[in-house]
DNA sequence: TTTCCAATTGGAAACGTTTTATATAGCGTG
DNA sequence: CACGCTATATAAAACGTTTCCAATTGGAAA
């Protein structure tokens, strides 16, 4: 039986109701006496009924559905928060409509405004950078928006990280602790605050406050992959001054930098130490295994979509501006204390 | 200006003209006299109009979204599959709705009556194995379903994979040819048809063709994870008569493979060759460089999807079983002829 | 019985589009 | 100048629910 195009109409007439009642029954109204409530249950099995979600959005103005913006989904760590995200949405009743943005502004912006055509109930952000073209447009959402693993630079929306300064302090600390006078730092674009301004001011304060300069030198640009971690390192290790720690802004990256350090016949963690950020499945993909700032993913997404919720229940929520713990995963790249 | 909730009727007043015309501009229409249209555009862009995509989808019974399941979004796999079927999508107009099924039948098959529910225009289906439940859910479908990197044993539902039969035979007759007389065959469970039917029955297949015995020992099981690549090496290197040769079914189990290998202080590929499958970022990110089977998948998402906007528009299709071409990428886990 | 209130149920409007059938305007033609 | 088209534009009916309000029903109390 095509349970296709049978309306609540055609469950009414079954059942000897009328299609309020149905409604009652389908959406577990307690105003309906148990033996009606049976009969519409039993026409609508019968029936093979399935309500219409698109119906049911455009009378409600609600369609258990939220959007969710992301750089790129193949990305391991995206892929993660994504994760994170659908099962708490599940868990609500809420499907996602999935959206990959390269973190370039004009599809971000065009996403966002398809998102809101369909009327998804809330949205959840992630990028490097909030433009601020879409923070015009996220200004006149009418539906409430999220940011996961993302600073909200100066605007006010709820949003769910870790405390990337603190942590960039403490992987660069723990290397300087192990004695090193000069710590590498490779790590993505600048522009991104989350590496120009979080994540380097972290590894300056821990420089200061040990005392140590800083040397221009020692900060190396990548694009978060593998590759880029890879080219850095071999460039870094071309100097005469090459510091023999570092500190990878990305797993991925760290990986790269192991490896160039390898390749060229050096020993990590004897001759170099190295320390990743995220955690991702990779860090104990490698040998030796990655000591890596444990950057929830996974819960920052599924903290994400659970903030939402909460705004859309109208529930209280006691803080906006969620900040996650992070910490040190000690493994195999760093020697020991 | 809150953009929200200005209808087609405010436009239609602020341009002087009624709500159908107002609705064939928006739909490009080619029928609406130039001025005509300006007149609306600007009303339009004076009011910040945006459609109602949830009306739209009711009165015309399309909502360009198809659904997309997965078994897990986070398995890299799956998540590049996804981005080829977004780009696709993206390119067509559509959006998707993207649910985790875990593989779980219960699940998906939820999770596909929900997505009819939505309304969706098509469905693309990943997973393992394709249960009886579901093919019946399936048969009942009022939209057209795509499988991708799936098999469809038996239903004659459209689907997007390779041959892996063949790529599990020349990865195997590779390794022959290197002079092995046991390739040992670390696989995902055999329930799942790839595994159990195509993979297998090639690499027997290579066994017989180049005369040498098939042993039971020599294949093991694991469930595509880095960790049980590694015990399953593990396990083999306790045997007096391990393999020199090894396949892995997945690159991440691959990679297992390899450290277990080097932990038990042999080399890579001068004591043991090793290929992988899929060719995930995963190959390049390990020494030696792993040499796997190129399974695209973001080609397969890719394709799927267009071959599923190509059954949507009801055009002219040659051939709804696509195989897509494999090969074998060689680097260095496997010596030079 | 009657009366009245609470519990159920029904009716109809509303949601914002698309779409079909119909009307109107403009214009070349005879 | 009337006629018949064609090109445009309008009106109104879907689409399948939710939801507000009114109507009915069933008992308990009087």
């Amino acid at each position: 039986m095509n349970s296709n195009n049978v309306t609540i109409y055609d469950v009414a007439r079954e059942a000897g109701v009328s299609m309020a009642t149905v409604s009652r029954v389908v959406n577990g109204n307690p105003n309906v006496k148990p033996t009606t409530r049976k009969k519409v249950q039993d026409a609508i099995d019968r029936l093979g009924y399935r309500p219409n979600a698109v119906a049911r959005g455009l009378a409600s103005k609600k369609t258990t559905t939220v959007g969710v913006i992301v750089p790129d989904i193949s990305n391991i760590f995206f892929a993660d928060l994504a994760r994170g995200i659908e099962d708490v949405a599940t868990m609500y009743k809420y499907n996602i409509i999935l959206g990959n943005s390269d973190s370039n502004r004009d599809k971000e912006i065009h996403l966002f405004n398809t998102l809101l055509g369909k009327q998804v109930d809330g949205i959840i952000f992630m990028g490097g950078r909030l433009h601020e073209d879409l923070v015009n447009e996220f200004k006149k959402s009418p539906v409430p928006i999220v940011l996961a693993a993302t600073l909200n630079q100066g605007y006010d929306l709820p949003a769910v990280n870790i405390d990337y300064e603190q942590a960039a302090y403490d992987a660069t600390e723990m290397l300087i602790g192990h004695g090193h006078k000069q710590v590498g730092f490779i790590t993505g674009p600048l522009e991104q605050q989350i590496n120009g301004e979080k994540k380097f001011s972290g590894y300056r304060r821990a420089l200061d406050d040990a005392g140590l300069p800083f040397r221009e030198n020692d900060v190396v640009l990548g694009n978060y992959t593998y590759a880029s971690g890879l080219e850095a390192m071999q460039k870094m290790l071309e100097r005469d001054d090459c510091p023999k720690a570092i500190f990878a802004g990305t797993d991925e990256m760290a990986l790269g930098v192991i490896h160039a350090i390898q390749d060229a016949g050096f020993s990590v963690p004897n001759d170099f130490e190295v320390v990743g950020h995220d955690n991702t499945r990779l860090a104990t993909m490698i040998r030796p295994k990655l000591t890596t700032v444990v950057q929830p993913m996974y819960d920052i997404g599924a903290v994400a979509m659970r903030l939402l919720t909460k705004i859309l229940n109208a529930e209280e929520v006691e803080e906006k501006n969620v900040v996650l713990p992070h910490r040190i995963e000690r493994r195999d790249s760093v020697r020991q204390d």
